[in-house]
Formats: C-alpha cells, sequence, structure tokens
DNA sequence: TGCCGTGAAATTGCATGCAATCGGATCGGC
DNA sequence: GCCGATCCGATTGCATGCAATTTCACGGCA
C-alpha cells in the first residue's frame, strides 16, 4: 500500500494561514510592497494576530515576506538586480533536475512526462490565476520527479519567486510557459540526453525571463483578497 | 551625532533565539533527534515559549528542525537517504557559485580569496566547535562573494545541513575540509578557469562526503548545552 | 510656507493563561 | 505474562492582554 505515506497529518492554523498567504502571494493575488498587518490577517483568517504573526515569520525565512522589526509585514519587493539573481540561482537548480532527471530516466517517468505535457496544452487557458499557477506547475512536476525532495524544496520557492518578479517586472502574461518548448525538453528528457535537456531549460528559461520589461497593476484592498483565501482554508 | 548606525537594525528576541538555536544545532551541540520542548528553550533563553515557539517555526522552514503538530520539534534527523540528497543539491549549488565566480573575477576578489585560504591554515585548528565552524566557513565566502544573496543563502543553508548530516554519518572530524583542497580551488578561480574550479569543486566535495561512514555520539542535556548560547545572544 | 516638536492612535513584541491533545503509567481482562 | 482500555501529567495550540515602539496629525515657531 504506497498510497498513503505519512501524508495526513494534523495541519495547525498556523501551517493553514502559511500555505494560505503563500498561494496568495504566488498567484499575485497580492502586490508585491503591500503592508499586511497582523490583525487583517487574523481577522481575515478567523485566527488571532498569534497566529498570522508565526506565519508571517516563516514566510519571511522563505523571502516572500519582507519583516521589518517594529514597523511590519510586507511582500516581498525585489529589487530588478534581486530579479535578476534569482533567474540566476533558479537556472542553476532547474539545470540540475534535468540532469538527475535524463540520469534517471525509466518508461514510467517518461510516461509521466508525456502526459504532463499533454495534460498541459489541455489545461492551457482558463482564468487568469490558473494560467499562472500552471505556468509554474511543470517545472514542479519535474522537480518532483527526481525523488530529491531538497531540490524540489528549492525549485518550488525559485519558482515561486521568479513569478512574483515577473508579476513586478514583466508584462502581463510574462510569467507563461511556452507549451512547446516544454515538449521539446521533454523529448530531450525521455531520450536520456541530459546535455541536451540542460540546454533546452536554459533557452526554455531565458525566454521566459526575456519577456521582463515592465507591467504594473495594484490590486484591491487586501482584506477582499484574503477572503477568498481564507474560504479555501477553512478547517474541516 | 555619535555614530549611531540605525543601519543596524533592532533584533528581536525571536530573531536572536532563532540564530542562536541554528548554530547550536549547526555546531553539533544538538545532536539530530533531540526534542526541543518549547519551555525549556524558552527557559533557556530567559523568554516565554511564544518566542521559542517562533523561532522553532523558523527552523523548521529552514529544515532544520522537524515540526509534528501536538508531539513537538525535533532537531533534524535525516536519513542516509536524504543526506544524498542534500549533498547533490550542494554539489549542483557551488557548482553554481564557482561558475559565477570565475566569470566575474576581479583583482580584489582574487586578493580576497587568497586572504581566504590562508587565514584559514592559520586558524585551522583550535577548537573542534571552531574547525565546525570553518570547515563551512569557506564555502559560505565563497558564496558571498558572488554577491547573488539568494544563491548566499541557499549554501548556507546546505552547508548547515552537510555538516547535520555528517555528524549523523560521517566519522568524527569527517566535516572538516581539506585547506589544500581549497588552495587549488582558489587557484583556478583566480585563473578564470570556472570549469577547472567546478571540477575541483565537485572533487573537494566528494572527498567531504566520501568520508560518510560510521560514528555515534549523544551530547549531555540540552540546557547546559542551550545555556552557552543564550549568553552569547546577550542583548546588549 | 515650511520645519520640527509633541501627543495620541495604531501596531508590533512579548508574556501569560487556558483548553485540547499526546504519551505513559496504571490497571483489568484474557 | 501479555495486551488493551483508562486515566493523569506534561506539552502543545491558540487567544488575549499589556507595554513599547512607530506613525501620523496637529500646531507652534521661524
Amino acid at each position: 500500500m504506497p498510497a498513503t505515506r505519512k501524508a495526513l497529518r494534523p495541519r495547525t492554523r498556523t501551517e493553514k494561514v502559511h500555505a494560505a498567504l503563500r498561494r496568495a502571494i504566488l498567484e499575485q493575488r497580492l502586490d508585491p510592497g503591500v503592508r499586511l498587518p497582523e490583525d487583517m490577517i487574523g481577522e481575515s483568517f478567523g485566527t488571532s494576530r498569534t497566529i498570522a504573526r508565526e506565519a508571517l515569520g516563516r514566510l519571511a525565512v522563505e523571502g516572500l515576506v519582507e519583516l521589518i522589526p517594529n514597523r511590519g509585514a510586507f511582500v516581498a519587493n525585489p529589487s530588478l538586480d534581486e530579479g535578476r539573481e534569482i533567474f540566476v540561482v533558479r537556472k542553476g537548480l532547474e539545470r540540475m533536475v534535468v540532469l538527475q532527471l535524463a540520469a534517471r530516466m525509466t518508461p514510467e517517468i517518461a510516461r509521466t512526462l508525456q502526459s504532463l505535457v499533454e495534460n498541459e496544452a489541455i489545461l492551457a487557458s482558463r482564468s487568469e490565476a490558473e494560467a499562472i499557477r500552471l505556468a509554474g506547475e511543470f517545472h514542479l512536476r519535474l522537480a518532483a520527479l527526481t525523488g530529491n525532495s531538497l531540490l524540489l524544496r528549492y525549485v518550488t520557492e525559485v519558482v515561486s519567486r521568479c513569478s512574483l518578479v515577473l508579476a513586478m517586472y514583466g508584462r502581463p502574461h510574462s510569467a507563461d510557459c511556452a507549451v512547446n518548448e516544454h515538449l521539446l525538453l521533454v523529448a530531450a528528457l525521455t531520450a536520456g540526453d541530459g546535455d541536451r535537456a540542460a540546454g533546452l531549460m536554459d533557452e526554455h528559461l531565458d525566454s521566459v525571463a526575456g519577456r521582463a520589461l515592465i507591467g504594473q497593476r495594484p490590486n484591491g484592498d487586501i482584506q477582499s483578497v484574503l477572503a477568498s483565501f481564507a474560504n479555501r482554508s477553512d478547517l474541516a
């Protein structure tokens, strides 16, 4: 029974708020630089400040939130230079992913990859938020397939922050990934050609990052945004 | 005004305990798997459980502590497989470091590197804890010199966790770095030969990881260990 | 008008308190 | 003697309260 390993741990409120806030930031529902008062977050999720405070502290460790003592918490607001740094790291990490993957390619993984790109083409264009989420999803799946949990964690983080950077400095839709590029990549991977895959991945990421230019659009008030995320993370 | 810099942000107690605990774990003063009760930590640092709790939550995000809901916090206890995963990621990250560094080599950086290895040879063997700290220090400095703060953060994390892994599965002193290997590396770097440096770094890390074998030794009670760290992090 | 104290409101940092949950000891049944 | 149910102490999860700090508006003064 390889089904449920250790999955169903009792999640604490802190974990839920942490996860919900992360989603909200990564889906660009909370603009970079926006202030995140503890009171308001607690109120939005129906908890006390304590919970909000802990969640913010953890998000700060992840680099998604900036915590300034006695001043408050803010959605991370990376400079363009920091954005570039993040992309550099991402490229390095994703290179590891494809190399690892190509090295330990199996028919089963190959099949999984195939179905991945197929589904991607189908789900491609639904909602804006969905598109953003989907853009990173492929890369996350790839990382997950390496079986290296730390690598997955890091890739998750950089993919997240890259979409944040693109939200700030890219034009609209620049966070989207070209499906055909993914297709080429999968072809190289299933062929076990790690070097070629690494090259393709590099190009792919360059093409994503290359779209960085402008784009600015503020969101409405924070509370209404968080309300929708609070619903999703309702305790059963 | 007397040059009281405001650059020094006021550190919160949470941050201090967070940092102190991290040091304690990374210097192997707290053995992997050891339980970390909130009460005891708070007491050790002269704060309430609230602070200890927040610090533990943040350490969990960093992967240095495992947090089990309703059960408590434990010093991370990576399996041998997880240890290998961490080393894989570390090698990839440090490859980025040397490539970046070789690419943007300047006379000043070269000088810094030189003095780094020289000091290293001098300080090499003082105390056990110092040796452990020093082992990672060189790699951290390298990462810092890239100017990429995210890369630095990740390298910091993996170096930390690698020393933890070595504490568990390596023989004593296996966390130490060979100074002469560092010397060769610096030579390649200052020559701007990124590929060669990358190769050397790979070998270097393999030689460190290769020493993984056995080794087991529990530390005394937690409180006495934490006491020394509490002193260091006293608020001035 | 512009600048700089001054004070009040807002917000954070932290401690404490209480209910919920877990682990282990005890005890009874087989 | 071994195993499972039951209770109790220990510890966590979370909310609330209070002091400290920051922010911001106001008003005096040049």
